[in-house]
DNA sequence: GTCTATACTACGATAGAC
DNA sequence: GTCTATCGTAGTATAGAC
């Protein structure tokens, strides 16, 4: 019953948002009565919370494997590092637009523009390894830039594979679509595949602005 | 009143969603009554829509003179095609960066994921002719690309610039930083320009994918 | 552990005074 | 055009039966 009540939690919490959720639907959802969300979690705050880390430890399950598989060992050189890198945006871009993940997407979403408590619990578990994973290798792709710089140019990619849901209607209104299928999906995954490389082999030269 | 009233509702609808915002909270914020939101808009719904065509109206305004300044008359070739890309995406990028639009990102955003009637007002006057337009120079600066291969191009380099608003918490936590202030700001449009300038300039050999 | 019953607060819509 | 008053509904929390 813990395991529906949360199932159902991020849905609800992800669509309508913490104040537009309530817990009677919540419950009446999960088959339940409302009193079991008191009993479990305490009240609607503890079973938001109880939400998140259920998302981040979701996720980290979800790309432990393929993240130890991308990330372990060090790099021969630069065109490996580029190469992991690709891997890892990849990988994102495949979560992005996994329907799997969208009731997560909604949540983290939400969350990114008004953190609270349990913006820390996603970012560091279920976050932070790919962010730090994709920085390590894009220092060792380019050299030339500092730490700040690597960081700074790992977000805005990592931005190309989140529009894909922070911009879902937008980027469906351009391409012409109605939703994102799976010819589309790897029309952009080969697109951003190419602009990610051309940004990390790209030569120190015509960077200066 | 009229006034004062959408601008509480576009924060308040941003913040917490259709459902989760209060019609008296809106009106006391106001300094008016509830019934005032009756009178005007005919309820709560003719609010939300009223509150998106007045943000669909202000980006549309805001936007209007570099628009025209930037996109009027024949890029002379590539190179001017994409110094014109930089400035558009510049231009949304400052868009994004800035405090005042804030609270309009938040209500745009929440569409995106769960697309209304209020989508299809805010695209059409404030978004498409900003995509329009990169989309029309990008060709010119990419002339060995297929329109549905630019337009997927132009999609992710705008995420590029929408993370810093849907993974601002993220942006900030990876920098090390608080918030994002006037040096980090200049940073990643730095970076998001030599990005662009990157993809943008690519030869088509290395796209092949 | 899960349910019913209940207390209390807040919601949106509407009618009618001014 | 703005206010107060009121109605019906839905919110969370809690106590207590089983």
């Amino acid at each position: 019953m813990r395991e529906a009540l949360l199932e159902t939690a991020i849905d609800h919490f992800g669509r309508l948002g913490f104040e537009g959720a309530g817990t009677r639907a919540i419950a009446d959802a999960s088959g339940t009565a409302m009193s079991s969300i008191t009993y479990h979690f305490g009240g609607k705050h503890g079973l938001y919370l109880a939400a998140a880390d259920h998302i981040a430890s979701s996720i980290n399950e979800m790309q432990q494997h393929s993240l130890e598989a991308i990330a372990s060992g060090e790099p021969a050189d630069g065109a490996e590092a580029t190469q992991r890198c690709l891997a890892l945006l990849d990988n994102f871009a495949l979560m992005m637009l996994s329907p799997r993940t969208e009731r997560w997407a909604r949540f983290i979403i939400r969350e990114q523009q008004q953190p609270t408590e349990a913006f820390e619990r996603i970012y560091t578990l279920a976050m932070r390894p790919l962010v730090e994973a994709l920085v390590a290798f894009a220092s060792l792709a380019r050299p030339d830039l500092a730490d700040r710089e690597v960081r700074a140019m790992c977000m805005l990619l990592m931005g190309e594979a989140l529009v894909l849901r922070a911009g879902y209607a937008s980027v469906c209104r351009t391409l012409g679509i109605e939703r994102i299928d799976e010819e589309a999906a790897a029309l952009l995954r080969r697109k951003l595949a190419a602009n990610a490389r051309c940004i990390l082999t790209a030569t120190p030269a015509p960077e200066n602005g």
